[in-house]
DNA sequence: AAAAAATTATCGTTTTTCGATAAAAAACTA
DNA sequence: TAGTTTTTTATCGAAAAACGATAATTTTTT
């Protein structure tokens, strides 16, 4: 693996980004944050997210914390 | 309002535990954080979480993080 | 009333976000 | 292919917040 410990949290923004037709440069200008930090959750190489954060993206994407987090049962890893 | 300001991100930490019927003691326990921390957690007093954190409790409680976070409209509020 | 469970509150340490910024890589376009 | 835009990666520093440990308080249960 690449990048150190497995952690089943699965970041799925960049699939609600893809159904929403947004770009990042535009998602981070909505949501407030850099391209550069909004790459780092896109991308799944972030550790935690805050609330207030979570909240902007749902906001923004209208959908759910469901629809971008997603908890991967290790016994049932492809 | 009692704390601050108001972020539309719902815990249901509460809710799903109920629903397995576990007890705070007993998940903190199984998840490796003191109830205290949890009770954090559990209560909306937590302004971030750790994917580390959310995973274990996801696993520990079968579910989906979208079971435990949830986030509401503020155009929608009751 | 007593016991158990849960919450609240501090303090200190460690982790991690996040902004700012720059550089590199990738994707797109003419 | 060259140029442009978008996205990703990488630092650095500051601020925020998790989390452990612990104790006190409150709530719930027996």
């Amino acid at each position: 693996m690449k990048g150190g410990l497995f952690v089943p949290i699965i970041v799925n923004l960049d699939v609600m980004m893809a159904k929403r037709k947004i770009s990042s440069n535009e998602l981070a200008d909505i949501v407030g944050i850099t391209a550069a930090n909004l790459s780092v959750l896109k991308t799944g190489k972030a550790k935690a997210i805050r609330f207030s954060t979570l909240d902007k993206i749902c906001e923004a994407l209208n959908c759910q914390p469901g629809d971008i987090l997603e908890w991967q049962n290790p016994a049932e890893k492809s």
